[in-house]
DNA sequence: CATCGTTATGTCCAATCAGATATAACGAGG
DNA sequence: CCTCGTTATATCTGATTGGACATAACGATG
């Protein structure tokens, strides 16, 4: 087993959802302080790192980051405290929730042909 | 509170994954005993139900779906061994999961647009 | 007031995806 | 041996998606 292959998405009104991928994102956003260099560290386009954080924003009833442009430290974003929490309930939600069916996957697993004998 | 708005996906090598999608198919294969019927319950084309079952049947070590052309019920379709016993498993994960983090993603709801007060 | 890296936004294009459509094989029963 | 509803498969097309690229705004600092 390499990966995690458990992903959890939580589904919002609209059509939109927060999944590891957007997760990963809001914790590479507070690691770096900026969006650029979260995508950059993700191997995504700036553009698509923007995109995504602007889905973000719009999912909650606060925004989750806060961004600047210009300035001393030419401009940047963070987590808000609404984007911290949202991050950390996720990320509980992730582990609560592996743990919770580990005994099912580890099933399915050996069903996979990811067990496939060589 | 309408929906269940926690989707778990079981991503297995080569990046396929078994989600809500796949196992609503499986299970309405199982009763409906056609791959046809089971797509238009869905809404969805014959192609796509049919696509859907390809990859299903690829993601695991055996066939979740057999089929037949032909004959007496003019041909069919009905879950495997395997197919009745991963979509069993995945229910399993479905229901225990949503149990384990449902303090979380009640949360989370409550920070979200669902929860926007009129 | 010029500089800098970032945010913010638009346009264009290739790839992917799903729907629509068409056709053939199947094979027990009438 | 013809019929039937289903499985199986191919082709075409419109929609969506994400990457590439371009441009402008920003604003404290030097």
């Amino acid at each position: 087993m390499t990966g995690p292959a458990l992903k959890i998405r939580l589904v919002v009104e609209g059509g939109d959802w927060l999944g590891p991928g957007k997760a990963d994102l809001l914790e590479a956003i507070a690691e770096t302080g900026s969006i650029s260099a979260a995508g950059r560290r993700m191997g995504m386009s700036y553009k698509r790192a923007w995109s995504l954080v602007e889905t973000l924003n719009a999912m909650f009833r606060s925004p989750l980051v806060s961004s600047s442009r210009g300035g001393a430290g030419h401009g940047g974003a963070a987590l808000t405290e609404s984007g911290a929490e949202v991050l950390r309930l996720y990320r509980a939600i992730q582990s609560k929730g592996a743990e919770a069916v580990a005994g099912e996957v580890a099933a399915l697993h050996r069903l996979s042909v990811m067990s496939a004998e060589k």
